[in-house]
DNA sequence: CTTGACCTTCCAACGATGGCAAGGGGCATT
DNA sequence: AATGCCCCTTGCCATCGTTGGAAGGTCAAG
């Protein structure tokens, strides 16, 4: 099978096939006399399991680890368990910051009349003309210090 | 004012700031003779304004439209309302995707024993084992195909 | 044999940010 | 004045996953 006919039969683009194989998340493809990667059913599996996994928004490293221990027959179910709940974490955690930033958003854009004026208190907030403190907190109510990526 | 004092007082690293001049988002920053960038309280308060709207997720190219209208005495607060609300639906898609990642992810972790044994309904469900239909849509239950930037 | 669809490799870009390195300025203490 | 230290300057590289393009080789059908 060439890449193109595994990339539609996985849904994981003939790019990232080769990317995939360029990083190590996947063995290096048999070559065909012409130099074509040639691809199994089995590649296939494997590439399905990679976008599923992706779908559910786990990084390429953590698929990795999937991997190995799906390849793993002696694994333990208490490791897969427990990458997911890592990730699951971090999911909800990026999950809470989004809708803070979208509660905050959703409360400012009710405020504002969205007419002709130039008053608009969404403006208002982003000004932030607290002034106030270089000392330590932002005034309250604030968004917060996003550091995790969102 | 230095770039330093200037990123202090913002909360925008000295990085950024460079980074947005060079961009174009913000104007080229007078110097002073020893070639140092020279900032004034004004430019504080837009740095304030530019992070505070990326700590409400808003891209760079939203806060340019934002920064012109916050500078445009003649807006009409309809526009900025108009860019919140785009940008609150993009939020939104965002997390109604995570929360879908979240959840899917959550109910196979509840299966699965975590314990010593190799068995793992995570592994099995990432597996997607119907070999069905490579005609339309996935099997019913699935995360679906995520396009948007999570 | 030609054409078009496919494959190959390599290189670049995105967005926002951090890091490192080499060289110069500014200021306070010897 | 000289030393030391911190800050500034530019520039390049890395991240992360993915897509795009260019230049060229292969395959199968017409």
């Amino acid at each position: 099978m060439n890449i193109g006919q595994a990339a539609k039969a996985s849904g994981v683009s003939a790019k990232m096939i080769r990317y995939y194989e360029q990083t190590g998340l996947i063995p290096v493809a048999d070559r065909k006399e012409s130099g074509y990667r040639d691809y199994s059913d089995a590649d296939v599996h494997r590439f399905r399991f990679i976008r599923r996994a992706r779908d559910l928004g786990f990084s390429v490293a953590e698929i990795q680890d999937l991997l190995s221990l799906w390849n793993d027959r002696s694994r333990q179910s208490a490791d897969v368990k427990r990458i997911a709940s890592a990730h699951i974490a971090v999911l909800n955690a990026r999950i809470a910051s989004l809708r803070q930033m979208s509660e905050t958003l959703q409360t400012l854009i009710a405020c504002c009349a969205g007419d002709n004026r130039p008053d608009c208190p969404i403006l208002m907030d982003l000004e932030e003309t607290s002034e106030a403190p270089p000392t330590g907190v932002r005034s309250a109510g604030g968004v917060g210090q996003l550091k995790s990526r969102v």
